[in-house]
DNA sequence: GTTGAGCGTT
């Protein structure tokens, strides 16, 4: 499972995010993409951790929290193989 | 500013 998270602040890092979420568990992976054609931030992010129960814990505590001026929506993420 | 890559045509 992995968790998104959009609304990010397009100044906050890799570096950044797991450091909010490690409060809430173990980080096994981050992902922040950038838009691959223009190189621009698309604004959002991608944790994984270590189990189910932690990724909850850290969407509870951290959707609609506020980190680096903007309200983070966090909440479980959509396969991507989808698209 | 809201859902990840890269390869490159099953």
């Amino acid at each position: 499972m992995s968790i998104y998270v959009g609304n990010l602040s397009y100044d906050a890092t890799k570096s950044d995010v797991e450091e909010v979420f490690a409060e809430y568990g173990t980080i096994k992976s981050t992902h922040l993409p950038t838009d691959r054609e223009t190189g621009r931030p698309r604004g959002f992010a991608f944790v994984e951790m270590s189990s189910d129960a932690e990724e909850t814990a850290a969407i509870e505590a951290l959707d609609g929290a506020e980190w680096m001026g903007r309200v983070l929506k966090v909440n479980k993420a959509k396969p991507r193989e989808r698209r």
